[in-house]
DNA sequence: TACATTTTCGACCGACAGTCAAGTATTTTT
DNA sequence: AAAAATACTTGACTGTCGGTCGAAAATGTA
């Protein structure tokens, strides 16, 4: 079946991802580990993007998962909010499987983060978008444009875990999450410490 | 001398760079534009990259000194602020010599959009971080960390002029650089309205 | 069996960043 | 002024890699 082909490569994909950056892995590779030829990656695939592509919504479609696995737990948009944020950067889920998102924001490789950026804002926005909107409903917190909004933190906090994460000292890391918590907190006009969690968990899990 | 031929080859670059993007543009393509061999680029640069380095460090350049021209005109730290954003994104400088900062961040180009942000980053929060602390001294504005504020402003404002810009409708610009406007407003403590200049200069010069 | 369609494959192509050896020009040394 | 050393110039060449192609094998269909 098609399907099982095209799974068969970006899964190779992926497993090579584990310790070599996708920059320096050949297409060539790719079909090698997947144990078909070279053109047959190329029948399934238009271009070693597209596999790229494939592996990264996997991976937030599987984080995905897990928060709606578990956001019965909380039944406030922030508690709600801070599940999403968990799910996504926790470092493996349930059966010990690793969280590749993760992974990939240590890796050296620009092409890969623009599109870890890219696939989180097209795949958490949405998410978030109806989380703010609850919270406006419940009056936990106050957005014009909650859309627009989301896609902004989605955005910053992207681009913090690639940019920030890596070359930089740990106390301006943490210097600057206490301001993006501080800038969450006063503009969508949620109660002090809401956003804590957020320099807690990656604090946790990184620094 | 050597910084003339230096000069030379990153010259060639600027001028291409008006009309093809750098990704589009080959070794062997500069250094024909540039009236020298391609052994010679390698002779005076370790890489293509250092040579697209040169060009967009001298665009900062330039903008930061049509900034430092100005700046004399404006005593307060938020009209400083406002001067050295305009400096940034304006279409020219005076002797009618085109700005490349802003034709470049409408390039579609990874690599180039990266290093836009990087040296603006290394260029402009050093500034802007001073400013941050005369607001801080006059009482215009209050921020608990100067250095990181700096930083993230013009980390996030640089993310929104490429990856925004190019992409979306023109409302849904609107509405998060107002968001931004707002958050600005309310991290830094500044009375209504400080930052409006931003998305008035952005509408008036992009959208 | 004969024919059509789908899938497989690796040799090949073109592009391009970067190297190198062999030269030429310039400066320093004697 | 000659010789030696150093600085600069060059384009053919290399290696790599994403992507193409056409031929063949496998599968489906009648």
């Amino acid at each position: 079946m098609k399907q099982d082909k095209r799974k068969l490569i970006y899964d190779a994909l992926e497993k090579l991802m584990l310790t070599v950056p996708f920059k320096d892995i050949s297409v060539e590779t790719i079909a090698r580990k997947a144990g078909v030829g070279k053109g047959s990656v190329y029948y399934y695939f238009d271009s070693k993007d597209e596999i790229l592509d494939n592996v990264i919504e996997r991976s937030y479609r599987r984080a995905i998962r897990e928060y709606f696995d578990n956001v019965q737990s909380e039944s406030t948009a922030l508690g709600r909010i801070k599940q999403l944020f968990r799910s996504v950067i926790k470092k493996d889920f349930g059966s010990s499987r690793q969280n590749l998102i993760v992974t990939l924001h240590l890796h050296d490789d620009l092409v890969l983060h623009n599109k870890l950026k890219a696939i989180a804002v097209q795949e958490l926005s949405p998410i978030l978008t109806v989380l703010l909107e609850q919270g406006m409903e419940e009056g936990s917190l106050k957005t014009e444009y909650p859309k627009e909004s989301a896609e902004i933190i989605v955005t910053v906090l992207s681009v913090f875990l690639d940019n920030t994460m890596t070359t930089q000292e740990k106390t301006s890391v943490m210097k600057k999450l206490k301001i993006f918590a501080n800038v969450l907190e006063t503009c969508l006009k949620t109660s002090k410490g809401s956003f804590d969690f957020l320099f807690d968990s990656i604090e946790a899990e990184y620094v």
